[in-house]
DNA sequence: GCCAACGTTGGC
DNA sequence: GCCAACGTTGGC
């Protein structure tokens, strides 16, 4: 069982979207990074726990709790041609953006990007390190348990 | 809106 | 295969 956040702009999927979707469960779209997309091809597992965040927005910051759920499946999006996420280069018969099902669990409080800076137990998270922009990245065990106790549960 | 930091592209 | 130019991310 690995750990994960995942960034998503709530302006298109927050957790309360997710929450609401049916089954709780969205396809995770748009991931067009190669290491992200990796790490959903590679190591994603059915159960893995996600913190979902909030990003680009007023208040980035953790706002949930999510699971993996589902191996990861080609992302239908880079095949259509009226979707921002269209990628012409892309082949059905060989897709090259794939996608994982994400199902949301809760709402935690929001643990802001300022609070979770101020953790020195947290300091080592890929998402607060210099210039990080990918958009899924590992967590350990040792972060997500802090990260559990911080958000009261 | 700014801009630092990063990933990707493409000429050579 | 190098690397400059360009485009994107995302906090502020």
């Amino acid at each position: 069982m690995q750990y994960w956040l995942m960034k998503s702009e709530p302006d298109e999927v927050s957790i309360d979207d997710a929450l609401a979707a049916p089954g709780q469960c969205v396809a995770w779209t748009g991931v067009r990074n190669y290491q992200a997309r990796n790490f959903m091809r590679d190591q994603m597992k059915v159960g893995d726990g996600i913190l979902f965040y909030h990003s680009s927005c007023a208040q980035p910051g953790i706002a949930g709790i999510a699971e993996v759920a589902s191996t990861a499946y080609p992302d239908p999006t880079q095949f259509d041609p009226g979707s921002p996420y269209h990628d012409p280069a892309a082949r059905p018969e060989q897709p090259r953006w794939l996608l994982v099902d994400v199902r949301a669990l809760r709402k935690t409080r929001l643990l802001t990007l300022a609070e979770l800076r101020q953790q020195p137990d947290l300091a080592d998270m890929v998402i607060l390190r210099r210039g990080n922009r990918l958009s899924i990245t590992p967590v350990t065990r040792q972060q997500w348990d802090k990260l559990m106790k911080l958000a009261g549960d």
